[in-house]
RNA sequence: GGCCCCAUCGUCUAGCCUGGUCUAGGACACCUCCCUUUCACGGAGGUAACAGGGGUUCAAAUCCCCUUGGGGUCACCA
């Protein structure tokens, strides 16, 4: 067990006893959680739970221009809204708090710097005063001759001290490397298995940046010590990080914890998964439709030529949601928060994230973060990339959904309403929206579904318009007894309605459509629904007149059979 | 390009470690039919995969090798 070693002969801050497990989820906050993050910590979390152990989080925050500090806590209510808690790490509502802060890397600089002065005195890392520009020459130098660079120590390793300290008196800028050992590297890791690098693969890589800032791979080997982490779980990416790692574990005197590289999960085209993909959508668009200026109301002109003008010109979220309603696309979904707004369950995300990378076995798919904490181990995480699906995930939403109770998904949609759709929920009353909810329950995909379907509730009467399409000619405008006929002959049987309930309209309709459809509702009931909604799809027809209220319905009916050619 | 890793239906995967029970299982998607007042849901069927080639073995999806394909990584980003 490569755990097993002694613990830390540097006595830095003091150690809690350590617990049979620690697991962390170190993003960082440089945007918003995506899905492979939200696998990555539901798999740290479900471990570090599954054993009884502590599951900390901490935020990477070691690039200045990248970070922002409401990036990380939108990071934090995307974790807490999956219902992946921590024990360590910032606070946030419950979750956090811990002894081995803090939990931010740029709060702690002060020991990354002791280390490192350390490493430096034991002649295990040096200065390198090299410039960006010579080694971005010596790099580009390199893949013109066809191999890969590797940097080469011979010159800053041996530079006199009395030189160093002239050059750092004198101010020049200077980076930290770590004076790599040679010899191969052999990585273990619990899902890949046990690779080997050759000698010098890893190089003389820095580790303390010239603003005085750790890299990454120092102040994650540090902390995962301090921190006392015992596993690290994380995506394959980093899989050839590790080795970095390892150079400095073995270099400062640390414990080794156990590795395991999550696949990848990537778009169906097998491309990464960005925020790319929504400049893309939008990029397309309004090259498709040859558009020279943005929507009214999205984005200002100067900024859209700007971004059109240059590829690598990319829209703030909120600008790209904004231009998204203007042209009336939908964006794919990349960040926990995009399925929030789309209206997926957390509890459904989870477990389809689950899905990729990792199974139960014995043909179970549907389980909840409970099960997942029990049952998932290392052995059953698969090697291979995943590409995510998302018509099987709003497969799996539409099973939780329509397999809720009814009260649960009116309460559901109403929260999602008065977040994401305040203008709807202002525009109908609260038993008009139960009703409204309750006959959407069981054909909404989403909590979301239902807010973009049927907007024409919120129309007033007067405003309300009527599609052209083919369908709609065809069921108001056919042979006679066409829709036109049956609405105008069925109004009457509604205005003497004295009851205006579903079943009670239902009771009017129906003796209707026996007597003069040959029993065919559907001959009354879809001219019904065109004339109040204005399009051939809506909740069912008595539930729909009865939201709407008689005289809304009637209005409508009215304006239809004049709009169409009483 | 160097290095590392991987390879089962269109997709997510079970099976592989400990060869025979695999005429390869499930789910999503797709197709057909049924249900139906629209949309959706639901019900019943169906199509669909061990990348290719060599070995080893009585026997290979399972073990070995090669080829091909895919992914990752080669930053003062994480």
């Amino acid at each position: 067990m490569p755990y097993a070693r002694p613990s830390s002969p540097v006595p830095l801050p003091p150690h809690m006893p350590n617990p049979s497990c620690v697991t962390r989820f170190a993003p960082s906050p440089s945007g918003h959680l995506h899905v492979g993050g939200a696998r990555t910590a539901l798999f740290c979390w479900a471990f570090a739970r599954g054993k009884g152990g502590t599951f900390l989080l901490r935020i990477e925050d070691t690039d200045q221009k990248r970070s922002s500090d409401s990036a990380s806590v939108g990071f934090l209510k995307d974790l807490a809204w999956l219902g992946i808690g921590w024990d360590e790490g910032p606070v946030l509502g419950a979750h956090g708090g811990g002894a081995h802060g803090p939990y931010f890397q740029s709060e702690r600089l002060d020991i990354y710097n002791r280390y490192l002065a350390q490493l430096v005195e034991a002649g295990k890392a040096y200065y390198a005063f090299d410039t960006t520009a010579e080694l971005d020459a010596k790099r580009q130098a390199a893949k013109l001759a066809g191999h890969a660079y590797r940097y080469d120590r011979s010159e800053m390793a041996n530079l006199p001290k009395a030189t160093v300290d002239a050059w750092l008196a004198e101010g020049r800028p200077a980076v930290i490397r770590c004076k790599t050992p040679d010899g191969p590297i052999t990585i273990v890791d619990e899902v890949l298995g046990e690779a080997t690098l050759p000698a010098g693969e890893v190089d003389d890589f820095v580790i303390r940046k010239a603003d005085g800032f750790p890299t990454y791979h120092f102040a994650v080997v540090v902390d995962d010590e301090l921190m006392r982490v015992t596993h690290v779980l994380r995506a394959q990416e980093h899989f050839n990080n590790t080795a970095k790692h390892m150079v400095l574990q073995d270099a400062l005197g640390f414990r080794r914890p156990i590795y395991g590289h999550l696949p990848l999960i990537t778009n169906p085209d097998a491309s990464k998964m960005s925020k790319r993909d929504k400049d893309k959508v939008l990029r397309k668009t309004v090259i498709d439709r040859k558009l020279t200026a943005p929507p009214a109301g999205t984005i200002t002109q100067a900024r859209f030529e700007a971004w059109i003008a240059d590829k690598n010109t990319q829209l703030e979220l909120a600008e790209a949601s904004a231009l998204a309603v203007g042209l009336e696309v939908t964006l794919p979904e990349i960040n926990v928060d995009d399925f929030r707004q789309s209206g997926y369950l957390p509890e459904v995300l989870c477990n389809f994230l689950a899905l990729n990378g990792w199974s139960p076995g014995e043909n179970v798919e549907k389980f909840d973060n409970e099960f997942l904490k029990q049952r998932f181990d290392l052995k059953r995480v698969v090697k291979t990339p995943a590409k995510f699906d998302r018509v099987k995930l709003l497969s799996f939403n539409c099973d939780a959904i329509t397999g809720m109770p009814r009260e649960e998904f009116v309460a559901r949609a109403r929260l999602h309403g008065q977040e994401f759709h305040a203008d709807f929920m202002k525009k109908i009353t609260g038993a008009q929206f139960e009703q409204l909810a309750g006959a959407s329950h069981e054909r909404s995909k989403t909590l979301d579904e239902m807010f973009r379907t049927n907007r024409f509730f919120i129309v007033a009467d007067e405003l309300l318009t009527w599609d052209r399409s083919k369908n709609v000619e065809k069921a108001l405008l056919g042979p006679e007894p066409n829709g036109l006929s049956h609405l105008k002959a069925v109004l009457p049987v509604l205005e003497a309605c004295t009851e205006w309930s579903a079943a009670a309209i239902e009771q009017a309709i129906t003796p209707y459509a026996a007597q003069h459809a040959e029993g065919n509702l559907g001959k009354v009931a879809q001219p019904l629904r065109i004339a109040v909604s204005g399009g051939t799809v809506s909740p069912p027809i008595f539930d729909t007149l009865a939201i709407l209220g008689k005289a809304s319905a009637l209005v409508r009916i009215r304006r239809c059979i004049a709009t169409f050619g009483g």
